[in-house]
DNA sequence: CCTTGATCCTGGAGCGGCTCCAGGATCTAC
DNA sequence: GTAGATCCTGGAGCCGCTCCAGGATCAAGG
Protein backbone atom coordinates (compact mmCIF):
# COMPACT_ATOMS: atom_id res chain seq x y z
CA UNK A 1 0.00 0.00 0.00
CA UNK A 2 2.28 2.53 1.18
CA UNK A 3 4.63 3.94 -1.85
CA UNK A 4 7.65 2.69 -0.10
CA UNK A 5 6.43 -1.53 -0.50
CA UNK A 6 8.34 -4.32 1.08
CA UNK A 7 9.06 -5.54 -2.73
CA UNK A 8 10.57 -1.80 -3.47
CA UNK A 9 14.89 -1.49 -4.02
CA UNK A 10 16.20 0.52 -1.06
CA UNK A 11 17.85 3.90 -2.74
CA UNK A 12 21.41 4.16 -2.80
CA UNK A 13 24.55 2.43 -3.07
CA UNK A 14 25.74 -0.70 -1.12
CA UNK A 15 29.09 -0.92 0.01
CA UNK A 16 30.07 -3.32 -2.41
CA UNK A 17 28.76 -0.61 -5.43
CA UNK A 18 30.81 2.06 -3.49
CA UNK A 19 34.11 0.53 -3.35
CA UNK A 20 33.75 -0.65 -6.95
CA UNK A 21 32.78 3.28 -8.07
CA UNK A 22 35.70 4.15 -6.20
CA UNK A 23 38.27 1.62 -6.82
CA UNK A 24 38.83 -0.05 -3.78
CA UNK A 25 38.26 -2.91 -1.38
CA UNK A 26 34.62 -2.84 0.37
CA UNK A 27 36.61 -3.50 3.72
CA UNK A 28 38.27 -0.67 3.14
CA UNK A 29 34.90 1.63 3.50
CA UNK A 30 34.12 -0.19 6.84
CA UNK A 31 38.05 0.69 7.61
CA UNK A 32 37.75 4.22 7.04
CA UNK A 33 34.25 4.37 8.68
CA UNK A 34 36.31 2.73 11.69
CA UNK A 35 39.01 5.12 11.97
CA UNK A 36 36.78 8.48 11.14
CA UNK A 37 37.52 9.23 7.72
CA UNK A 38 34.30 8.88 6.48
CA UNK A 39 31.19 9.45 8.39
CA UNK A 40 28.95 7.26 9.47
CA UNK A 41 26.43 6.50 7.00
CA UNK A 42 22.61 6.10 7.06
CA UNK A 43 21.08 2.48 7.32
CA UNK A 44 18.22 0.77 5.63
CA UNK A 45 15.97 -0.48 8.61
CA UNK A 46 17.75 -3.74 8.20
CA UNK A 47 20.82 -1.90 9.16
CA UNK A 48 22.73 -2.16 5.40
CA UNK A 49 24.74 0.87 4.82
CA UNK A 50 23.42 2.81 1.96
CA UNK A 51 25.61 5.76 -0.01
CA UNK A 52 25.39 8.62 -2.24
CA UNK A 53 27.15 10.82 -4.67
CA UNK A 54 28.76 12.70 -1.56
CA UNK A 55 29.65 9.66 -0.07
CA UNK A 56 31.45 8.69 -3.16
CA UNK A 57 33.09 12.52 -4.04
CA UNK A 58 34.75 11.70 -0.04
CA UNK A 59 35.76 8.27 -0.32
CA UNK A 60 37.45 9.21 -4.22
CA UNK A 61 39.40 12.06 -2.37
CA UNK A 62 40.58 9.42 0.27
CA UNK A 63 41.73 7.19 -2.50
CA UNK A 64 43.72 9.35 -4.64
CA UNK A 65 45.54 11.08 -1.76
CA UNK A 66 46.46 7.54 -0.89
CA UNK A 67 47.49 6.96 -4.36
CA UNK A 68 49.61 10.29 -3.95
CA UNK A 69 51.07 8.56 -1.11
CA UNK A 70 49.55 10.94 1.99
CA UNK A 71 49.48 9.20 5.01
CA UNK A 72 45.82 8.84 6.66
CA UNK A 73 47.00 11.04 9.10
CA UNK A 74 47.52 13.63 6.10
CA UNK A 75 44.27 12.82 4.38
CA UNK A 76 42.62 13.81 7.23
CA UNK A 77 44.34 17.23 7.51
CA UNK A 78 43.49 17.67 3.76
CA UNK A 79 40.04 16.91 4.51
CA UNK A 80 39.88 19.03 7.84
CA UNK A 81 41.07 22.03 5.75
CA UNK A 82 38.43 21.63 2.73
CA UNK A 83 36.43 20.86 5.71
CA UNK A 84 36.81 24.55 7.18
CA UNK A 85 37.02 26.50 4.00
CA UNK A 86 40.94 26.92 4.56
CA UNK A 87 43.44 28.74 1.90
CA UNK A 88 45.04 27.17 -0.88
CA UNK A 89 47.90 27.88 0.72
CA UNK A 90 47.38 25.87 3.42
CA UNK A 91 46.60 22.63 1.12
CA UNK A 92 49.75 23.85 -0.93
CA UNK A 93 51.67 23.64 1.95
CA UNK A 94 50.77 19.85 2.81
CA UNK A 95 51.20 19.32 -0.51
CA UNK A 96 54.84 20.24 -0.99
CA UNK A 97 55.59 18.66 2.29
CA UNK A 98 54.88 15.69 1.54
CA UNK A 99 56.23 16.29 -2.03
CA UNK A 100 59.48 16.64 -0.20
CA UNK A 101 59.14 13.83 1.71
CA UNK A 102 58.73 11.45 -1.75
CA UNK A 103 61.60 13.15 -2.83
CA UNK A 104 63.88 11.79 -0.63
CA UNK A 105 62.65 8.32 -0.56
CA UNK A 106 62.96 8.66 -4.28
CA UNK A 107 66.84 9.34 -3.61
CA UNK A 108 66.95 6.64 -1.63
CA UNK A 109 65.35 4.43 -3.59
CA UNK A 110 67.12 5.61 -6.66
CA UNK A 111 70.86 4.59 -4.44
CA UNK A 112 69.05 1.45 -3.64
CA UNK A 113 68.79 0.27 -7.41
CA UNK A 114 72.33 1.48 -8.55
CA UNK A 115 73.91 -0.60 -5.79
CA UNK A 116 71.51 -3.42 -6.85
CA UNK A 117 72.37 -2.76 -10.83
CA UNK A 118 76.33 -2.85 -10.17
CA UNK A 119 75.76 -6.16 -7.99
CA UNK A 120 73.86 -8.04 -10.44
CA UNK A 121 75.96 -6.85 -13.15
CA UNK A 122 79.02 -7.65 -11.62
CA UNK A 123 78.58 -11.40 -11.50
CA UNK A 124 77.90 -12.45 -14.88
CA UNK A 125 79.68 -16.10 -14.92
CA UNK A 126 77.04 -18.12 -13.59
CA UNK A 127 78.98 -21.34 -12.61
CA UNK A 128 81.25 -20.33 -9.89
CA UNK A 129 80.00 -22.83 -6.61
CA UNK A 130 81.26 -20.96 -4.17
CA UNK A 131 79.70 -17.38 -4.54
CA UNK A 132 81.88 -14.70 -3.74
CA UNK A 133 79.10 -12.77 -4.77
CA UNK A 134 77.29 -13.46 -1.47
CA UNK A 135 79.89 -12.15 0.75
CA UNK A 136 80.72 -9.38 -1.59
CA UNK A 137 76.93 -8.60 -2.35
CA UNK A 138 76.89 -7.35 1.08
CA UNK A 139 80.55 -5.48 1.38
CA UNK A 140 79.48 -2.15 3.09
CA UNK A 141 80.72 0.02 5.90
CA UNK A 142 81.70 -2.40 8.27
CA UNK A 143 83.85 -1.58 10.86
CA UNK A 144 85.46 -4.79 11.02
CA UNK B 1 89.99 -20.31 42.43
CA UNK B 2 89.05 -21.56 39.10
CA UNK B 3 90.39 -20.01 36.35
CA UNK B 4 86.89 -18.83 35.38
CA UNK B 5 86.54 -16.86 38.67
CA UNK B 6 83.60 -14.91 39.93
CA UNK B 7 84.53 -11.50 38.83
CA UNK B 8 85.60 -12.56 35.09
CA UNK B 9 84.02 -10.73 32.46
CA UNK B 10 81.68 -13.12 30.34
CA UNK B 11 83.87 -13.03 26.88
CA UNK B 12 81.60 -12.22 23.68
CA UNK B 13 79.89 -9.11 22.95
CA UNK B 14 76.27 -8.63 24.71
CA UNK B 15 73.42 -8.12 22.64
CA UNK B 16 73.07 -4.07 22.73
CA UNK B 17 77.10 -4.14 21.62
CA UNK B 18 76.29 -6.34 19.06
CA UNK B 19 73.30 -4.49 17.65
CA UNK B 20 75.69 -1.18 18.00
CA UNK B 21 78.66 -2.94 15.96
CA UNK B 22 75.68 -3.60 13.34
CA UNK B 23 74.08 -0.37 13.67
CA UNK B 24 70.52 -1.66 14.42
CA UNK B 25 68.11 -1.65 17.80
CA UNK B 26 69.03 -3.94 20.17
CA UNK B 27 65.40 -5.51 19.78
CA UNK B 28 65.81 -6.13 16.18
CA UNK B 29 68.13 -8.39 17.13
CA UNK B 30 66.10 -10.48 19.74
CA UNK B 31 63.17 -10.34 16.87
CA UNK B 32 65.77 -11.84 14.44
CA UNK B 33 66.53 -14.54 16.81
CA UNK B 34 62.35 -14.90 17.14
CA UNK B 35 61.99 -15.61 14.01
CA UNK B 36 64.51 -17.54 13.02
CA UNK B 37 66.56 -15.02 11.06
CA UNK B 38 69.98 -15.31 14.09
CA UNK B 39 70.00 -18.83 15.40
CA UNK B 40 69.72 -19.64 19.05
CA UNK B 41 73.17 -18.08 20.90
CA UNK B 42 74.88 -19.14 23.52
CA UNK B 43 74.35 -17.71 27.37
CA UNK B 44 75.90 -17.23 30.18
CA UNK B 45 75.02 -19.11 33.14
CA UNK B 46 72.65 -16.02 34.41
CA UNK B 47 71.04 -16.52 30.44
CA UNK B 48 72.17 -13.79 29.18
CA UNK B 49 73.35 -14.02 25.27
CA UNK B 50 76.94 -13.55 24.34
CA UNK B 51 77.75 -12.89 20.73
CA UNK B 52 81.09 -13.69 18.70
CA UNK B 53 82.07 -12.31 15.11
CA UNK B 54 80.02 -14.78 13.47
CA UNK B 55 77.39 -13.67 14.72
CA UNK B 56 78.04 -10.19 13.59
CA UNK B 57 78.41 -11.36 10.54
CA UNK B 58 75.39 -12.66 9.56
CA UNK B 59 73.31 -10.08 11.48
CA UNK B 60 75.31 -7.24 9.01
CA UNK B 61 74.16 -9.25 6.33
CA UNK B 62 70.69 -9.44 7.52
CA UNK B 63 71.18 -5.59 7.72
CA UNK B 64 72.81 -4.79 4.50
CA UNK B 65 69.89 -6.82 2.79
CA UNK B 66 67.30 -5.23 4.66
CA UNK B 67 68.68 -2.09 3.37
CA UNK B 68 68.86 -2.96 0.20
CA UNK B 69 65.37 -3.67 0.24
CA UNK B 70 65.48 -7.29 0.41
CA UNK B 71 62.02 -8.71 2.21
CA UNK B 72 62.37 -11.27 5.53
CA UNK B 73 61.59 -13.83 3.16
CA UNK B 74 64.24 -12.53 0.53
CA UNK B 75 66.44 -12.72 2.94
CA UNK B 76 66.10 -16.15 4.34
CA UNK B 77 66.33 -17.72 0.77
CA UNK B 78 69.48 -16.13 0.50
CA UNK B 79 71.08 -17.06 3.33
CA UNK B 80 69.58 -20.60 2.62
CA UNK B 81 71.96 -20.50 -0.79
CA UNK B 82 74.58 -19.24 1.04
CA UNK B 83 74.19 -22.11 3.97
CA UNK B 84 74.07 -24.95 1.29
CA UNK B 85 77.25 -23.72 -1.30
CA UNK B 86 74.82 -22.38 -3.75
CA UNK B 87 75.85 -21.38 -6.85
CA UNK B 88 76.49 -17.40 -7.41
CA UNK B 89 74.11 -17.83 -10.18
CA UNK B 90 71.21 -18.24 -7.73
CA UNK B 91 72.30 -15.57 -5.70
CA UNK B 92 72.19 -13.41 -9.06
CA UNK B 93 68.91 -14.66 -9.89
CA UNK B 94 67.22 -13.77 -6.63
CA UNK B 95 69.07 -10.14 -6.49
CA UNK B 96 68.13 -9.80 -10.17
CA UNK B 97 64.09 -10.44 -9.50
CA UNK B 98 64.38 -8.42 -6.11
CA UNK B 99 66.21 -5.38 -8.77
CA UNK B 100 63.12 -6.14 -11.04
CA UNK B 101 60.53 -5.16 -7.95
CA UNK B 102 62.71 -2.16 -7.03
CA UNK B 103 62.80 -0.61 -10.26
CA UNK B 104 58.68 -1.15 -10.09
CA UNK B 105 58.49 0.95 -7.32
CA UNK B 106 61.19 3.05 -8.56
CA UNK B 107 58.91 3.77 -11.85
CA UNK B 108 55.15 4.29 -9.61
CA UNK B 109 57.08 6.37 -6.87
CA UNK B 110 58.32 8.54 -10.03
CA UNK B 111 55.04 8.90 -11.18
CA UNK B 112 53.48 10.19 -7.95
CA UNK B 113 56.47 12.87 -7.57
CA UNK B 114 55.34 14.07 -10.99
CA UNK B 115 51.92 14.25 -10.27
CA UNK B 116 52.40 15.61 -6.78
CA UNK B 117 55.08 18.37 -8.29
CA UNK B 118 52.51 19.57 -11.06
CA UNK B 119 49.75 20.17 -8.35
CA UNK B 120 52.09 22.02 -6.40
CA UNK B 121 53.23 24.63 -9.04
CA UNK B 122 49.93 24.63 -10.30
CA UNK B 123 48.91 26.27 -7.34
CA UNK B 124 51.40 29.74 -6.47
CA UNK B 125 48.64 31.95 -6.07
CA UNK B 126 48.33 31.33 -2.53
CA UNK B 127 45.03 33.53 -0.66
CA UNK B 128 42.35 31.95 -3.06
CA UNK B 129 40.15 31.20 0.38
CA UNK B 130 38.03 28.66 -1.84
CA UNK B 131 40.56 26.13 -2.49
CA UNK B 132 40.15 24.68 -6.35
CA UNK B 133 43.06 22.77 -5.53
CA UNK B 134 41.19 20.60 -3.17
CA UNK B 135 38.81 20.08 -5.63
CA UNK B 136 41.44 19.87 -8.64
CA UNK B 137 43.88 17.87 -6.12
CA UNK B 138 42.36 14.62 -6.97
CA UNK B 139 40.88 15.47 -10.23
CA UNK B 140 41.12 11.91 -11.73
CA UNK B 141 39.83 9.06 -13.54
CA UNK B 142 36.43 9.28 -12.12
CA UNK B 143 33.53 7.75 -14.14
CA UNK B 144 31.49 10.64 -13.01
C1' DC C 1 6.85 -18.65 -3.51
C1' DC C 2 11.22 -20.76 -2.77
C1' DT C 3 15.74 -21.51 -3.31
C1' DT C 4 20.34 -20.27 -4.38
C1' DG C 5 24.21 -17.56 -4.21
C1' DA C 6 25.90 -12.98 -3.58
C1' DT C 7 26.30 -9.51 -0.45
C1' DC C 8 25.82 -7.59 3.93
C1' DC C 9 26.49 -7.38 9.18
C1' DT C 10 29.79 -7.62 13.50
C1' DG C 11 34.03 -7.99 16.17
C1' DG C 12 38.47 -9.61 15.94
C1' DA C 13 42.82 -11.57 13.97
C1' DG C 14 46.65 -11.42 10.69
C1' DC C 15 50.24 -9.39 7.59
C1' DG C 16 55.42 -7.21 7.57
C1' DG C 17 59.06 -5.33 10.19
C1' DC C 18 60.03 -3.82 13.67
C1' DT C 19 59.70 -0.97 18.35
C1' DC C 20 58.25 -0.39 22.88
C1' DC C 21 56.42 -1.71 27.38
C1' DA C 22 56.03 -3.74 32.21
C1' DG C 23 58.10 -5.89 35.77
C1' DG C 24 61.72 -7.96 37.17
C1' DA C 25 66.90 -9.79 37.28
C1' DT C 26 71.66 -8.84 36.47
C1' DC C 27 75.71 -6.43 35.37
C1' DT C 28 79.22 -2.65 35.61
C1' DA C 29 81.39 1.41 37.34
C1' DC C 30 82.20 4.24 40.95
C1' DG D 1 77.55 -1.04 48.46
C1' DT D 2 74.83 1.34 45.44
C1' DA D 3 73.22 3.67 41.33
C1' DG D 4 72.17 3.29 36.75
C1' DA D 5 72.67 0.80 32.57
C1' DT D 6 71.59 -3.29 30.42
C1' DC D 7 69.58 -7.63 30.25
C1' DC D 8 65.54 -11.06 30.54
C1' DT D 9 60.47 -12.49 29.16
C1' DG D 10 55.98 -12.32 26.89
C1' DG D 11 52.93 -9.39 24.87
C1' DA D 12 51.02 -5.03 22.81
C1' DG D 13 51.26 -1.28 19.41
C1' DC D 14 52.27 0.93 14.90
C1' DC D 15 50.27 1.46 9.66
C1' DG D 16 46.97 0.34 6.15
C1' DC D 17 44.54 -2.54 5.05
C1' DT D 18 42.58 -7.54 4.22
C1' DC D 19 40.46 -11.61 5.68
C1' DC D 20 37.84 -14.57 8.73
C1' DA D 21 33.82 -16.78 11.29
C1' DG D 22 29.23 -17.07 11.94
C1' DG D 23 25.20 -15.29 11.01
C1' DA D 24 21.43 -12.15 8.55
C1' DT D 25 19.67 -10.15 4.38
C1' DC D 26 19.11 -9.28 -0.42
C1' DA D 27 18.37 -10.09 -5.55
C1' DA D 28 17.55 -13.04 -9.24
C1' DG D 29 16.09 -17.45 -11.41
C1' DG D 30 12.91 -21.22 -11.66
Amino acid sequence: MSPSSSRTREPGWRRGELAARAGCHPETVRFYERIGLLPPVPRTDRGHRRYGPAHLARLRFVRAARRLGFSLEEVRELLAVGGRGGTCEEVRALAARHLLAVEHRLAELTAVRDRLAALVAGCRRGEDPDCALLERLFAGPWDG
